[in-house]
DNA sequence: CTGGCCTATCTCGACATCAAGATTCTTTGT
DNA sequence: ACAAAGAATCTTGATGTCGAGATAGGCCAG
């Protein structure tokens, strides 16, 4: 079976016939599926009124447990985005009534973000929403492939670890 | 070894353990290595004066072959992205002097977008120097787990063809 | 050869992101 | 104590993308 990705790879080779092309056939199917992924979660989610850019918040708020909450600086770190994007974005979750915005009690220069009741139910919603989604896209691989399948991608992963 | 997307899974265990978690073990990697893939192109890409975008559009056209023009359509379907960002793209790339708009002899309509020779000269570089830095990343991994890994990415990006 | 539909491209406004800098508070060394 | 260095968050301006709609040319049936 030959995708576009082959299609891709043996376009440059007859251009390049010079060029080692093996990491293309790696790294451009990761870059296509975070592309095709995107739009799926996208869909997901919409069905359950949030962005997917509302969901990373969420969920990294509910994955934290009881009470639900994070400092902007560890909300970073767990969605890998930039401080002024963090700031809009919890703007815009606060406007929304799903989180709200309190002093942290231990360092006056620092605020907590916690989930609202609201908040919760609309991620473990989208959560589900998404699982559902993404198995679907597994159905073509065994469970033994997925499980080697992560495996592979884990190592690749872990150059970036820290 | 344990890598951020288990200590996620394992988060996610902890408060929704009713829920099926084998599809963030695939996707959720995917999504972070493409982030990571993103940073390291435009890292490679900066060294040659071009940003992955422009990456994205001069290298659809390279792998056309001569005389190196596609229709901006075409180059829509090769770089997945949506008509009014790709006449945005060729407009800087058309300032920047890499390409050149002609007019298509066949379809009065239509358009082709053609790589100049400076942007012959920087997309080779700039490909060039991306392919390093990929099999960089790649070192982790024996010869045969790269070819299984692509195999099973290419399983995986086969229900979105066409 | 003409009306209706389709296709190719461009225009425009809304929006989310990033990077750099500003602000406020904490920590450390003397 | 105090000054300097560091840390957490927010502000601002520039940028790139999307999506819907506009424009212009092509295609085909009657």
């Amino acid at each position: 079976m030959r995708d576009e990705v082959d299609e891709l790879i043996e376009a440059w080779e007859r251009e390049r016939s010079d060029l080692d092309l093996g990491p293309v056939s790696v790294f451009s199917r990761i870059s296509r599926l975070a592309h095709h992924v995107d739009r799926a979660r996208r869909a997901s989610f919409t069905a359950h009124g949030i962005e997917p850019w509302e969901f990373d918040v969420l969920a990294a708020l509910r994955r934290a447990g009881s009470p639900y909450e994070l400092s902007p600086g560890r909300l970073l770190k767990e969605t890998l985005v930039t401080s002024g994007t963090m700031t809009n974005r919890v703007d815009r979750l606060v406007s929304r009534g799903l989180v709200e915005r309190h002093p942290d009690p231990n360092d006056r220069r620092g605020v907590l973000v916690r989930l609202t009741p609201e908040g919760k139910a609309a991620v473990d919603g989208a959560f589900a929403a998404l699982l559902d989604a993404e198995r679907d896209l597994l159905t073509g691989l065994s469970d033994e492939d997925r499980t080697t399948l992560a495996g592979l991608l884990r190592e690749l992963l872990a150059p970036f670890a820290g």
